[in-house]
DNA sequence: AAAAACCATTTGTCTGACATTTAAAAGTCT
DNA sequence: AGACTTTTAAATGTCAGACAAATGGTTTTT
């Protein structure tokens, strides 16, 4: 691991990507500890606050963990499901917001990649995932909810469909599509019959994968996308009126 | 934003966390400059080496982007989509190496996505995109390629049909699922026959997709799916043997 | 043998200094 | 007046050294 200190890059940010890159090209694996700061810095000949900011990147996309005292130390964090998730998430919220990404685009990224689910779920139905379903679909159906609760269990529903096709690789990329979109959703009113055509929808959903009818959830997951699309156009349509 | 001097969590997260929130809910927005170290270590009560920890946490997440100079500073950086790009190949490939997620797994995934975009390129049909395609499919025919070329080629095409959706999320969403498995596809060898069957395979989603046909283009990669995994379990099988 | 005191190591934070970069201001020449 | 050069001030980047706080191990005491 070397860096060039005539480099136009800062030394903080060229110490991180050797780390990095160590850890990427497995001559650094998961839990082994790195090097103390005053090491480092001696290594690569810079002081301890240039590595410390380096070590902070690293830490920033959850690359390493650090623990104090006697035998502690930067240490190589395996990335978990969880931690990826959420900055995906993050990433997306952001993504979304910023570029300020079209109601429609996003809608349709979500739909197709749910579609890409139904029958992967459809073919393995867990009983737990589909549970999960069921109880949404019943929580919706409760009068008193309100827009952002009911927004809320959308959300759940969806990720319930996404998370029964058994495959960790797909949950973790939907993530970010299916919950970066609950703001833009929240924006939305649901009428009483509004809430009525999507619970029937998402029954409509359930039993499918229930039955391991994948095409027909995916046929549900259409439907409920236009739907989804009419009720954003019509609230934009409304707000650009106002 | 305030912090909490007595929490346990190191003060550089608090004040990371902080200024993230504040971007995240808009109070501070895209190209907005932050105050400079010394007007923050002012305001949190903290040292300038801690707001610059911090700092350089946000820093890693592309969060913000600092200027040196006279009315530089530190500013609310616009995520671009090939910020989150790079940063969600990343993760994946992290993801996948460390998680020890199988091959069929991450392969699943992958074709369960790109199968979600084949209906959208299909009905766009951009003539770019398409043109991409065939030219990868013309190098993938070349005799004296390498595995690894051919490899680069196949994620070329494959970014092609992605990216010929239309649709900047599916890309953003895709581009870890697709690149992230190259390191794994690496490991396979081609032989001749492979090869044809593959491109092949290529030559008919190409057709799928030109002719509007995305039905078609889907099957095709579900046979091209059947085929890597059918070729991964063979290198698998022979390496298990020796 | 258990508890307490001590110690060494490591990260977290603080202070103060200097280097480097950069845009704007001031000055100078035509 | 306008174009060019020099100076200046502000900001980040880097460095050095110190102390605080946490933590596991070691030694001493009870």
């Amino acid at each position: 691991m070397k860096i060039d200190p005539n480099s136009s890059a800062d030394l903080s940010v060229q110490i991180a990507q050797a780390i990095k890159d160590a850890i990427i090209s497995g001559a650094l694996i998961v839990d082994e500890r790195l090097p103390s700061e005053s090491e480092l810095s001696d290594q690569f000949k810079v002081s301890r606050s240039t590595v410390r900011e380096a070590l902070k990147r690293l830490a920033a996309q959850s690359l390493i963990r650090t623990q104090r005292g006697a035998s502690g130390g930067a240490f190589v964090n395996r990335l978990s499901f969880e931690d990826a998730y959420s900055q995906q998430i993050t990433t997306s919220t952001l993504l979304l917001s910023m570029n300020a990404v079209s109601f429609d685009t996003a809608c349709e990224a979500r739909y197709a990649l749910e579609r890409a689910c139904a029958p992967l779920s459809a073919a393995r139905r867990s009983a737990d995932h589909l549970a999960t379903m069921r109880a949404e679909i019943f929580r919706q159906g409760q009068p008193g909810l309100t827009d952002v609760a009911f927004c809320a269990s959308d959300v759940a529903f969806h990720r319930a469909l996404v998370d029964g096709a058994g495959n960790p690789v797909l949950s973790y990329q939907l993530a970010g599509a299916v919950e970066a979109m609950q703001p833009l959703m929240n924006m939305i009113t649901f009428t009483a019959r509004d809430r009525e055509v999507i619970t029937g929808l998402h029954t409509r959903i359930a039993d499918a994968i229930e039955t391991g009818d994948g095409s027909a959830a995916a046929a549900g997951l259409q439907d409920l996308e236009s739907e989804t699309r009419k009720l954003a156009s019509d609230v934009f349509a409304a707000r650009a009126q106002a």
